[in-house]
Order: structure tokens, then sequence, then C-alpha cells
DNA sequence: TTAGCCTTGAAG
DNA sequence: CTTCAAGGCTAA
């Protein structure tokens, strides 16, 4: 084994920072001074998205409808400062046509269920110390937890990265499983979504005169606005599943069909080996990972915020995270196989544990006991898919690979991932107040864990027992290739 | 036009 | 009563 990988290895997994960032305006990062038509922003903006919608102003703006929206160049550009406002999840309801002083307002329940969830995280975040290395950003500037949003609108740091700007009804039509999200050409998300966007926005190019009157009115933010009402009004006791956590579960591929494909796969490939002898089962084994890696990649390439990333970014992620979705995915199988004695194998198979005792080598069989032990745990929570595709994602969105050309939106779906997460945790466990906590650990454990298997298959590798031309070998050059270039 | 501060008034 | 998110006012 290369000297130093484990420590390389805790190296390229930095702890996140620490301190909570005071809340910050989504619009433009100016101090928030407290909750303004739908969610918290500052006194300007407030301000800013009043006059606008009072005195339905109609701004032209003089570049390509990026402008980039801060606190010092917020003045620059009121057409896409507006269009920035309505993509965070201003709404333009919350403005009066009667222009009446004081009272309140509709939102005054959502705005105190946000409070209470903010609260709520900051609570756990300290319960946990703040240990784990995805729970710092949580408290911090987004709001994508909200409530009112469903988890869905917040997506706002990604303006910051021009590139990717992602529109929010998309999703918004598309939350309960309509099937048509990520229409965008994948070569160039940007174009193609604002489009979409600027067009079907009524709001930003043409009159909304009649925004005060309608109820109805086709603006960005109604759909999640009207579920939330309606949910208020007559469901509050259904527990909600966040729309993030929704579009992951669409995302997730289709266990039988997966079984399917790489139990034929290995068939095929198993004719051919007849030919030049049994093969042994460590080699068996690894090309049933590296089917599971297609499997994996061809899941991520077709998932949510992923594909919307440059190929050189998508391939950093994957090299960064392989070996965790694949020991996650043979854990939450067995989980859902739910025997201890054997273990169910992507293709259906079931082996004996002692079958494998019987088989492993010192190294191997430190692995299976590690992988016991998390197994445990997972079993003692109960963990669900619903987590467990929120996991997934918060592997893949790992912020802390670097350099990625697309930084903050990695971050930005780290942080959004987290708050579904969270949410969904907090409503559909609210007797278990911690299990968000614990998924984090489970998590941290799942780390560790891979990183220990990703150096037994390299000294594996090394020792020329990986069977060769796969992705598993592939992804265990582009380690050892990080491993020799930062050393 | 902007943005900080002020006034208002229903809800809790 | 207090709270706080609406709209209003105004100097820069």
């Amino acid at each position: 084994m290369p000297p130093g990988l484990h420590l390389l290895h805790r190296l390229r997994r930095p702890p996140a920072a620490a301190a909570a960032v005071p809340e910050l305006c989504p619009v433009c990062g100016d101090k928030v001074s407290g909750y303004h038509y739908g969610l918290l922003t500052c006194e300007s903006c407030k301000g800013f998205f009043k006059r606008t919608v009072q005195n339905n102003k109609k701004y032209i703006c003089a570049e390509n409808q990026d402008c980039k929206i801060d606190k010092t160049h917020r003045k620059r550009c009121p057409s896409c400062r507006f269009q920035k406002c309505l993509i965070v999840g201003m709404r333009l309801e919350a403005v009066r046509a009667d222009r009446m002083r004081g009272g309140r307002n509709k939102f005054g329940p959502m705005y105190k269920r946000d409070r209470a969830l903010k609260q709520q995280k900051r609570a756990l975040m300290r319960a946990n110390g703040f240990k784990t290395e995805a729970a710092a950003s949580l408290v911090s500037s987004n709001q994508t937890d909200s409530a009112f949003t469903g988890s869905f609108p917040g997506l706002y740091p990604v303006p910051i990265i021009q590139t990717t700007l992602v529109p929010t009804t998309h999703y918004n039509h598309n939350c309960y499983g309509l099937p048509s999200l990520g229409t965008s050409t994948p070569s160039n998300p940007s174009i193609s979504t604002q489009r979409q966007y600027t067009s079907s926005n009524p709001a930003i190019k043409s009159e909304h005169t009649d925004i005060h009157m309608s109820s109805q009115a086709s603006v960005l933010g109604d759909h999640a606005y009207s579920e939330e009402l309606q949910e208020e009004t007559f469901s509050p006791q259904v527990p909600r599943m966040p729309q993030l956590v929704m579009e992951f579960l669409r995302c997730d591929p289709d266990e039988l069909q997966m079984q399917r494909n790489i139990a034929a796969h290995l068939q095929r490939e198993q004719s051919s080996w007849e030919k030049q002898g049994k093969p042994t089962a460590f080699s068996f084994m690894c090309r049933m990972a590296d089917q599971m890696l297609f499997s994996i990649v061809e899941w991520a390439r077709r998932c949510i915020f992923f594909k919307e990333l440059k190929v050189s970014d998508q391939m950093k992620l994957l090299h960064n995270c392989w070996s965790e979705l694949l020991v996650l995915d043979i854990l939450f199988r067995q989980v859902q196989h739910g025997k201890r004695s054997s273990v169910l194998l992507v293709t259906g198979q079931e082996v004996e544990l002692s079958a494998v005792a019987s088989y492993a080598d010192p190294t191997l069989a430190h692995l299976v006991q590690r992988g016991q032990e998390l197994l445990e745990k997972l079993h003692g929570l109960q963990v669900d898919r619903q987590e467990v595709v929120c996991i997934k994602f918060l592997i893949l969105f790992n912020p802390d690979v670097k350099p990625l050309e697309s930084q903050p939106f990695v971050e930005s779906v780290q942080e959004q991932v987290q708050g579904a997460l969270l949410e969904y945790t907090l409503c559909t466990y609210p007797q278990y107040l911690d299990r968000f906590g614990h998924l984090l650990l489970c998590l941290s454990e799942l780390r560790s864990l891979s990183t220990l298997a990703e150096d037994y298959l390299c000294c594996k590798h090394l020792s020329g027992e990986v069977p060769c031309n796969n992705l598993l070998i592939e992804m265990l050059h582009a380690k050892l290739l990080h491993v020799h270039t930062s050393w």
C-alpha cells in the first residue's frame, strides 16, 4: 500500500468550516431585515420588489439577462434583480392591490412554520456539535429549506455562476411525478433554460396588471404556494414529502431492472470465462462491482442537477465518491433484504455470510466486519428509501471536491439536499428528532468504510488481482493518479 | 430611483 | 397588550 494513503484521504476530505453565517438576502446577499413578500430578504430588495410590482414597472436588461446581483451591483440592472426576486421565490401576490397598511396576510402561518423549522434545524445542529462535515452550512444563508417553498425554489446561489441558472417553474410544474423535468440540452443548459424561463414568465416582459385580481396568475411559484396553502388548509396532519425528495425518487433506478441487466451481463461474461478457466470469487465480485459502477454512472448522468454539470466536473465528483455510492448501494440492499445471516447480491443471488468469512483474507474480513457494524446502525434506524436517495445526492455533490468549475452550484445542491433530508426526517419521524444527525453519522461512517474498501481494492489492483478493462480499474487509476500527483 | 427608517393594524 | 410584515416617507 502506498505510504500515507489514509492520511491523504483524510486530507482529501477536510471538515467543513464551522461557523454559521448570519442569514443573508437570497437576492443580493445583504443583511436580512425580516420576512418580506414570502421570504427573508433585505430591506432594499423588499422596497425594490414593492416599487416594481406596485408601479407595474417594466425593465429591459441591456446584457444577456444574466447580470450578477449582489449588494454592490444590485442597482445596475433592475431587470435581472427583479428576475432574481422571482426566482428565489418572492411573491407577487403579497404586494397588496389596495395598498392597505398594517395587519397580516395569508403568509403568516408559512412564516411561522418556516421559523419553527429553522429553529429546529439550529437546535439539531447544536446538538450534533457541528461535527459532521455536511452539517455546518445548513443554518447559513440559504432559504431552500423554507417551509412554503417545499424545498425547491431555493437554488438562489446558482445565478452566482451564471452558467447554470435553473428556472424554478419547471420543478414546480413537475412536482408529484409529472414526467417532463429537465428538457434542457445538456450541452448548454443555461441558454435553453433561461429562454424557457423568460418566455414563460409573463411577469418579466409582458403585462402583469392582473396579478392582484387573479389568484391563479401564472407567475413563478404559484404552484408551490397553492400546494402549500392547500396543505395548510386541508391536510396539515399528513407528513409532507419535500419536492426534491420526490424528484430524487423519480431519478432512482429500478432495482429489478438493474438486477436483470447486471445478471444478464455477468451471465454473458461467464460463458467467455469458461474458456479461460474458472474465475476466482474475487474476480467475480470485481466484475459485479464494475457493473454496479456502470449503473451508478448511468444514474448520475441522468439525474437532476448532475446532468447540468460539465463533464469535467462530473468526472471529478464521481471519481471522488464512487466507492461511497457503491458501498451504500450494497448496504441498503442488505437493509431491504433483512436477513442477518446472508448477503443479497445485486444479481438477486444470496451468499451465506459464513461462506464469505471462510473465503476472506484478514483485510476483507475486517471490511465485512465494519460493514456489518454500519448495517446494524442502518437496521436500527430502519433507514428508508427516501433517506437513501437523499444521502446518495449528499455523497455525489460533495463540495469538498476541488477544483470544480461549478463549485457554488455543487455547494448549493449540497445545502438544498441537506435541507430536504432534514425536512423529510422531521416531518416523517417527528418523534425522532435526532434522526437527521444519526443519518449524517452513518454517512460519515460510510465514508471511512468506503475509503478502506478503496484502499483494499487498490492493493489488490497493484498486485494484479483485479480484472482488467473496466470502470473499476479506471476509478482505481484515478485514485492512484491523485495519490501520485498530490504527494 | 434607492434604501433606511417610520407608521399601521390584524393576528396572536 | 405585543408582534411584525405590510405600505409610506424622504435624504441622498
